[in-house]
DNA sequence: CGCGGTAATGAACATGGTGTTGATTTTTGT
DNA sequence: ACAAAAATCAACACCATGTTCATTACCGCG
């Protein structure tokens, strides 16, 4: 079974109940687009909530109608994507190192790494905000824990995966913070390689040592 | 030649000149401190120039004396950090892989890594502070920057270093994430290991295999 | 279409932080 | 002890905040 994330990417205004009323839409929308956009101008601290209704064309009162302030807005946005990762959690728990070694060819994309990519690409414009140096720190240590830490315990050498030892601990460590910082640089860079090229390279990162020659 | 680190880890207050007023040092000193507590209490976003300065025990007046604003307290604070953190560069630029397989057995550590772990104890404070979840989004870039990715360049199989492929690209945001992930994971869990451990297991994380038995 | 409900608007308000200024007091370096 | 310099205190105009209320514009639905 495959997960489409169809739905998901495309609910990506601000807590859209299912049927909200238009205007109510398109205002969340509006302050969702603005607040990127000053986020990537100025960073987070540097506008003001009039700042924000400015942009997005908006009366300061309905943002507060929306919103208790601006960090609610922000907040609201985060828990949107973290919430729609959750779904490919269970994805992640299904593998396992061996099946992982099985096709390190490195020719054929892991088919829920590639929707993985497909899903941050649609939500490049928020994630780029976010994690960029305009953007909330306390989000990319969500991003981590909610997709890397789970795909590197699963990788983790079955003898140590239940008695931790400090190097294990740094292991995790060092392994999910590897695949943020990918991420990071893809979105970072313009997200110029395809998913389907991403998923190979993540697959490549995973089993190669330094030193060694990188062809595969 | 071995770079001690005494002078640098002694000057942790901002912009301390030379010969600066014993009131100048007192008052710098207590703003740093301040702005570290409040940082993790209630994080940089949360709190005034008035909370600082209450916090501090000064006048707001004297802050103004001294700094434009609460960013410009912060970011003096994070260039000294840095600009300590170049003096690394050039030990870190003399290594080189074949150096680093020599060394593999994994009893001896590198001086100059345990010197590095060392200084980041020394800066413990306001590392936490500054990388945690009420820190600055800014900084953690900047650190990766100064101290991994010339230690990644380095370890870079020579064929890859001069043509950069997309996937070369990775490879270095890969390794120099992952141990920004290591130093970042060592503060958050109160740096239980010392130096010298450090040392020894960021060592062993470049030199190991996922799914390969984690003893040397 | 038209009507009731609801969202958006605009104005006003008290509150509190900002960054600056000037006069005064305290502390420092020598 | 003395001159320089830093810290203090009070006052200032300015601006953002978050709230309220009356009014207007729009939406969903019958």
């Amino acid at each position: 079974m495959t997960i489409t994330f169809e739905t998901a990417a495309a609910c990506a205004s601000p807590a859209t109940g299912a049927g909200e009323d238009r205007r109510i839409v398109r205002s969340k929308r509006a302050l969702r687009d603005a607040l990127i956009a000053l986020m990537e101008e100025r960073g987070y601290e540097a506008f003001t909530v009039n700042d924000l209704c400015a942009r997005a064309d908006l009366n300061r009162g309905t943002f507060y109608n929306h919103f208790r302030d601006k960090e609610d807005l922000l907040l609201t946005l985060e828990d949107e994507v973290i919430a729609d990762l959750e779904r490919f959690r269970e994805s992640l728990q299904r593998l396992s190192l061996a099946e992982l070694l099985r096709v390190r060819t490195g020719r054929t994309p892991l088919p829920f790494l590639v929707e993985l990519f497909d899903y941050l690409r649609a939500q490049a414009d928020f994630l780029h905000a976010v994690m960029g140096p305009g953007g909330d720190i306390r989000f990319a240590p969500r991003l981590r824990d909610a997709v890397c830490t789970d795909l590197i315990e699963n990788i983790l050498h079955d003898r140590y995966r239940e008695n931790p030892t400090p190097f294990v601990n740094y292991y995790v460590a060092f392994y999910a913070s590897a695949y943020l910082g990918v991420i990071t640089r893809w979105l970072e860079m313009g997200m110029a390689e395809s998913s389907e090229e991403m998923a190979v390279i993540a697959l490549r990162l995973l089993l190669i040592k330094p030193g060694e020659s990188i062809e595969l």
